[in-house]
DNA sequence: GCCACAAAATGAATGGCGTTCATTTAGTAG
DNA sequence: CTACTAAATGAACGCCATTCATTTTGTGGC
């Protein structure tokens, strides 16, 4: 990791001449440089605005340089996706009782990848070689498990079901208030539509999902929980 | 729905005689035409194939003749979700007990979705006024949880939790066998990587995915079956 | 029965996207 | 010094979703 200043681009005193074409006595990107760059991009205008050639303006740089340091733009993604898993807080394994631990882990976890739900199909199809943090969580994660009495055997399948909890209900916070709203067809689904007015009625205070995060976690917690021997 | 052959294009008697503009007679294009289309090419060459010029190529029609039946790539999208969710097997709610209900729903609708995975952002986002098959499923899984007991204002909140545990194990499904082969990073890894060792070794028969699905499914069955009244 | 208008098709055009490739320049190992 | 590799530019490619002008056909109101 070379001392390459996080942001570049335009910020950094950046006069308009252009850079003439050959490769420059100090290089101009790296990965974390890269990784930096994505984030504040994604953060300011969104994964649609997550362009190859945006990503080239913002690090000041011709689009095809990129592709010296990535292969695809999958790799940016990629990249992304390792660095935000660090920001995940698993440091309640160390310290608290197992319930407590996955609790605060899960939370965590939703509430890094709500933000960035276009990532959750390459995580889950994501081998974790090329990513060390996400490897890094898994053993923490693991650790706990095993302390707290998991047998060996299950700890991934506890570990991969909770997981796939966490993804879909990430989704979940993105979608729209109004989505359960039957509108003209109300008439034909009464059950439905009576329990979306009822739910709506005492949620004054918490948002939708995460009462629906809260009750589908703490059943996993619970069910989950048995297996300890 | 007007008697239009579900599946057009090329096979059907065909000659390669160029269509003059205009509208034509009978009409070519209608919803239901092009929701078998859509998912004959998905089946075919996958979501990558499904492309507006290929969709239209699929019904001997010009790219820009869809336009006159859908806005946009999205609005086919919904119509295969909505297609889609149709076959979601629901049975059991007026038969079986709402565990049993439950069970044979969830899996069913893991099972459509773990092939159709690229919708799985566009269902979650979806207002259900757009999709009446979707809203019909809903119903009647309502009304098996009204029927086992459940308090109004809990069901929703419930059948999302649930929701979400089926979207994100359906992606879960997409993943290659070998994801968690931590390399050569396995040293640093000891716990993560054992666990890993000592679930391969028992899982002979089951496919892992379906290990852990039945897992969290039979943790959220019980935890949430508590709820009833 | 005409006439205006809506509906449904074609075909050409557009702008943006990820990616590739030839080329240039700079550092480095033998 | 001399290959070779690494890292940049800039031009180009092919694909994609979408738009628009145009043509033709059906239809509802006078």
């Amino acid at each position: 990791m070379p001392a390459v200043p996080a942001t570049q681009g335009r910020s950094a005193g950046n006069t308009g001449a252009r850079r003439r074409a050959g490769r420059p006595s100090a290089a101009l990107l790296d990965k974390a440089g890269i990784t930096a760059a994505a984030l504040e991009l994604i953060n300011r205008k969104g994964y649609d605005g997550l362009t190859m050639a945006g990503l080239a303006k913002e690090l000041d740089v011709a689009p095809s340089a990129l592709y010296n340091h990535v292969a695809a733009k999958r790799d940016v993604l990629l990249l992304v996706e390792d660095h935000l898993t660090s920001l995940v807080d698993v440091s309640d394994f160390d310290s608290a009782p197992w319930e407590e631990a996955v609790r605060s882990w899960a939370w965590s976890y939703r509430n890094v990848f709500a933000e960035h739900t276009p990532l959750i199909p390459v995580i889950a199809v994501l081998p974790v070689t090329d990513a060390p943090q996400t490897l890094a969580m898994y053993e923490t994660v693991s650790k706990g498990f095993l302390d707290a009495g998991f047998p060996q055997e299950r700890v991934v399948s506890a570990i991969v079901a909770l997981e796939s909890f966490i993804f879909g209900s990430a989704y979940d916070v993105t979608a729209p208030e109004d989505i359960f709203d039957s509108g003209s067809m109300a008439g034909s689904t009464p059950h439905f539509t009576a329990a979306v007015r009822s739910a709506a009625s005492r949620r004054a205070s918490a948002r939708p999902a995460d009462v629906a995060f809260e009750l589908g976690l703490e059943a996993l917690i619970s069910g989950l929980g048995a297996l300890r021997g």
